[in-house]
DNA sequence: CCGGTCACCTGAGTGC
DNA sequence: TGCACTCAGGTGACCG
């Protein structure tokens, strides 16, 4: 579901809202939301405080410290994955819908106590990490660096080093990482750029263009809360930036800037909206 | 290295 | 109403 700006809305309501707080007891009811064994995940989380919680890519990391020393827990949540507060069910109690995990926090007023993770179509995940466990998944994780701080040298030299189309590219989260369906269909028509196009054949100054339209629109994203088109929502509610959204969803109304009728193929494995007159396959 | 397809899951929307 | 079918903001495995 989400891509940066809704986990950057969401990771910042977490840390307002859970940061600081002493995980009491934690609980699972779907085991398959954990990655590894989920009642190591439960021991290694209970009794933790949680220390910060921030956006890395797509991923949350919540750093905790914990009576084991220094750890930290990742989320992925992948299409639908949500966190909510809600009351910390009691052996028997019935869990809110679609929850599969929950931790009690400490200092929240009874029936908001409890931080849950609700996941629909369950790709999401949660792992528990050691210090040592986490640095070595981070290395094989090998993700790019963020589009919002990334240099254009480096955004330059990482498209050029690439021969696949600019819009897998750009959602490969090796190359860059938190970029996802919507805000690559959006730079993209921003820049003046064709999906289709070889992210090898840029030049420096459309790479340039292309990071630059991208930051203007994840920052106004993030601004906005985020996109709502279905059911993301952070904790303090959703998003308002599909109001703004240019091309995606729009497939069959007029380009924004030529009038000509946007289109809609599947590009990369995913449905990609686009103006076939004004998106150049590249000058370079 | 690259692209295409499927798998992982559930729910919403559409057309008959 | 019901059913069949398509689609969804992500990613990883597999195949040619």
């Amino acid at each position: 579901m989400p891509e940066l700006p809704e986990v950057q809305t969401i990771a910042s309501d977490l840390d307002d809202i859970v940061g600081g707080r002493r995980i009491i007891q934690a609980a699972v009811a779907y085991p398959k939301i954990v990655a590894g064994d989920s009642r190591r995940f439960v021991d290694f989380v209970s009794g933790a405080k949680i220390e910060k919680v921030e956006r890395f890519g797509k991923w949350i990391r919540f750093g905790l410290a914990g009576p084991a020393g220094p750890a930290a827990m990742l989320a992925h949540l992948k299409m639908t994955g949500q966190f909510q507060l809600g009351a910390w069910p009691e052996e028997g109690r019935a869990w809110p819908a679609h929850c599969h995990a929950a931790f009690q926090l400490s200092g929240l007023p009874p029936g908001q106590d409890a931080l849950f993770y609700r996941d629909i179509r369950k790709f999401g995940r949660l792992r528990a990490f050691d210090p040592g466990e986490l640095e070595e998944f981070l290395r094989a994780l090998a993700q790019g660096p963020d589009p919002l701080t990334v240099s254009p040298d480096e955004f330059h030299r990482r498209l050029s080093a690439r021969r696949g189309r600019l819009k897998a590219v750009l959602l490969d989260q090796g190359c860059v990482s938190g970029l996802g369906n919507i805000y690559v269909d959006e730079s993209l028509f921003a820049a003046g750029l064709s999906p289709l196009a070889a992210a090898d054949s840029l030049s420096r100054a459309e790479t340039d263009l292309l990071l630059k339209e991208a930051r203007r629109i994840l920052k106004a994203a993030i601004e906005a809360r985020g996109s709502t088109t279905s059911n993301y929502k952070g904790l303090k509610g959703g998003g308002s930036f599909q109001l703004a959204h240019q091309v995606y969803g729009r497939a069959g109304e007029p380009c924004p800037k030529c009038g000509a009728a946007l289109t809609r193929r599947v590009v990369a494995g995913r449905t990609t909206h686009y103006c076939p007159h004004c998106q150049k396959v590249s000058a370079k």
